[in-house]
DNA sequence: TGTACATCAGTGAACGCGCGTTCACTGATGTAC
DNA sequence: TGTACATCAGTGAACGCGCGTTCACTGATGTAC
C-alpha cells in the first residue's frame, strides 16, 4: 500500500516540526517579555516557566541567554529590513521623492508597531552582551535601500551641497559604503543621505522615547513635514 | 574665650555635611554602575557594598531604587543642559551659525564623555520606570537653547521652507514651544530647528550606539559636515 | 554650662523572591542493517 | 518488516549567586530649656 494518508505537508520529520515551532514560540514569548521587562531583564527561566518547561530543556535550542538576544536582535532587523525593502520596492522606482518618504514611512510605522524590537536595535546597547557578527548582514539592510536610492539620485538638483571639496576622511568613508553596496552614488547626495538617515531615526527615537512628550503628540505633521524638506534638500520636490 | 579653633568653613552641622558627602558618593558610584552593569541592573546593595555600608543604610537617602534613577536622569539632564547653555553663551550671540555649532558640539562632547549618562536620557527608556515630573524641567533645557536660537533666526533666509501653509496641528504644537519659551520664533524657522534637533540626537545616538560602526569611525568629519548643512539650511551660512 | 529628650544614621537579620547554567537521568524518535 | 543502537528532548535537583525592602535595634548628634 503507498502512504498517501501521510500529507504532503511535512517535509522533515516529526521532531524537525516540534523544534520550529517551540523555536518560534520561544521566539514569541521572548518578544512579548521584552515589552514587560526589557532585553536586559530577558529570562530563560521565564520564558521557559510560559512554555511549561523545565529551564534546562531551553539549552537543547539556544547555548546561552545571550544566544537568544542575539536570535532576537537578528529577527528584529531583518523585520525591519523587509518591511523597508517592500515598501522601497512597491513604489514606482523612478518616482525618487516617494520612494523616500515610502522608506520612512515604513521605518517608523515598524518601530511603532514593534517599539520594544526598536528600541532593542537602536536604543542604548544592552551591557555586557556583545553582538556577534551575525547581526550584521541584517543590521546594513536598511543602509542598503537607502544607499541604493542614493545611488539614483541625480547630483544637479541637490540644494544642500558642501561649499568646496568633501573632508578626506569622508570621502573614503563615503566611498566605502558605495563601494559595500557595490553602487557609485554621487558622494555629496550621499552624505547628504547619511544625515537625513540620522534624522529618521531621532525622529522615531524621539517619539518613542519620549523626547516628543508633551510636545508633539501626535507626530504625524511633524513627520510628514520632515519628509517633505528631506525631499527637497534633495531636490527631488 | 571666643571659639575661632573652629574654621568658618561649616556653613552646616556636622550630619548636614555628611549626609551631602554620602549623597555624592552615591551619585558617583552609581553612574560607575551605570556604566558596568546598565540602569536596568542598577543596584542599591551594589552601591551600599562600595560604600561599605549595610544595605538598608540608603533607605535613609531615597525611598526606593527608582528614586535614585530618577535623582541620576535630572542629573545628567542638568549637567548636559549646563553644558549647552554655557556653549550657546560662550560664542557671539548674534553670530548664529557659530551658536549653532557650538550648542551640537556640546551635545556631542557631553554624550561622547557621559555615554552611559546618555544612554540613561536619550537611549530606550527603563521599562517599569515611569519618569516623575521632576525630570521635565532639567529635560527641557537643550530644547529651550535651541528654540532661543531659532527665535533669533531670520525667516527670509530659510533655504528648506514649507510650500504653502503649515499643517494646523503643527502651527498649534510650535506655537506652544513657542509660548512654552517664551519666545516668537519664525514656524518655519522653528519646524526646522525641530527636524534639525532630531538630526543632532539621531546622529549622537548612531554614533553612540554603535549604527556608525565599520562605517563612520570615527564620526568627526560627518559630523561638522552636517553641521555645515544645518547652518547652510538655516540661511546662515 | 549642663541636662533631658528628640532626631537621625547605620546595623544586621530576615522575608520572599529571582536568576543562568550544569548534570545525570528517562523515554521517545530516528536510522542503519 | 523488524530489530539494535544512536540521537535527541525534556526532567528535576542542585550550585552559587543576586535582588529590594522592612524592621527592631543601638549609639551618636542636635536642640530646647
Amino acid at each position: 500500500m503507498v502512504d498517501t494518508d501521510s500529507p504532503g505537508n511535512a517535509p522533515q520529520g516529526i521532531r524537525a516540526r516540534a523544534r520550529a515551532e517551540l523555536l518560534a514560540d520561544v521566539s514569541r514569548i521572548a518578544r512579548s517579555h521584552l515589552a514587560e521587562s526589557g532585553a536586559a531583564q530577558l529570562s530563560v527561566r521565564a520564558i521557559a516557566r510560559e512554555l511549561g518547561l523545565a529551564s534546562s530543556a531551553l539549552y537543547r535550542y539556544f547555548p546561552s541567554r545571550d544566544a537568544l538576544l542575539t536570535q532576537l536582535i537578528i529577527e528584529a532587523y531583518d523585520e525591519l529590513g523587509e518591511s523597508v525593502e517592500l515598501a522601497a520596492a512597491a513604489v514606482d522606482r523612478d518616482d525618487l521623492g516617494q520612494r523616500f518618504g515610502s522608506i520612512c514611512h515604513a521605518v517608523r510605522d515598524w518601530a511603532r508597531a514593534n517599539p520594544h524590537e526598536f528600541a532593542l536595535i537602536y536604543g542604548s546597547p544592552v551591557i555586557g552582551y556583545a553582538a556577534p557578527d551575525d547581526t550584521i548582514a541584517s543590521a546594513l539592510r536598511v543602509a542598503r535601500v537607502l544607499i541604493d536610492l542614493a545611488a539614483d539620485v541625480p547630483a544637479d538638483g541637490l540644494v544642500l551641497r558642501t561649499p568646496g571639496p568633501l573632508n578626506n576622511t569622508l570621502v573614503e568613508q563615503l566611498t566605502a559604503a558605495n563601494v559595500l553596496a557595490g553602487v557609485d552614488a554621487d558622494l555629496d547626495v550621499l552624505v547628504l543621505g547619511v544625515e537625513l538617515w540620522a534624522q529618521l531615526f531621532g525622529f522615531v527615537s524621539f517619539e518613542l522615547f519620549g523626547s516628543f512628550k508633551n510636545a508633539f503628540e501626535p507626530a504625524d505633521a511633524l513627520f510628514d513635514h520632515q519628509i517633505d524638506m528631506a525631499i527637497r534638500a534633495f531636490g527631488l520636490a
